[in-house]
DNA sequence: ATCGAATATACGAAATTTCATATGTATTGG
DNA sequence: CCAATACATATGAAATTTCGTATATTCGAT
């Protein structure tokens, strides 16, 4: 189910892990699961139901590559859905920065090939 | 309390009453609150009820005059947060038709003075 | 085949949110 | 002072969300 009302989008955000998870994935273009737990310190099940949660929403898409799963910004978002983003981002970065730092610090980050 | 974090935020308006009265308080740059209760056509206490959490979350300003309390956008909200607002509201236009519509159609609405 | 790493999902319990109804407060007009 | 209008808040029930734990699945390597 994917239609994008303001009220919809908004509560697929509406909760910081989720919200970090979709900003970080904005930021850094994509992101495997290891990497989201590794840089918001939470553990795997509740990284992985956030992003299901993001993935049924239509916000995130993902790919798999081996044993990893890439999350991205989906393809197809409306236009104003990534404006609002990108504007949450751009005036948020230091509330991402912890998060940030983590996965920077992150050691045997796997590597994207294709 | 007033942080605006991206969750927080989103949190706010992660309700449709809630987002359509900030929507439609941002296009019409205020509303009392019988104006809002018709627009959305809902019971005034529920309209009241979300608009203090929009005031307590520091997205709405209220003023009295005379028996109405007029609500507009906090004065003093973060540019990111009023770029998120616009972004919404002019990609959802449609979305709020509706409501727009019956506050149009609104018969005795209050005379604003000041 | 089997094992380990990466990820997903199922399941209750706890916390949070939303709502309708009832009632309280403030202001205006008589 | 009294009634009416506009608005706010209290209350408890119902619905929704979030969480940790346990378990299932999938893939690569041996």
């Amino acid at each position: 189910m994917t239609s994008f009302t303001p009220d919809i989008i908004c509560k697929t955000l509406a909760d910081a892990t989720r919200a970090r998870i979709a900003l970080l994935v904005a930021r850094e273009k994509e992101l495997c699961v290891c990497e989201l737990t590794c840089a918001l310190d939470e553990i795997q099940p509740k990284i992985s139901r956030h992003l299901a949660l993001l993935r049924e929403a239509g916000l995130l898409a993902d790919r798999r590559q081996g044993q990893w799963i890439y999350y991205r910004l989906h393809p197809e978002l409306p236009k104003w859905v990534l404006q609002m983003m990108q504007t949450m981002l751009a005036a948020n970065a230091e509330w991402l920065d912890e998060n940030h730092q983590r996965l920077c610090a992150m050691q045997d980050r796997p590597n994207r090939c294709c």
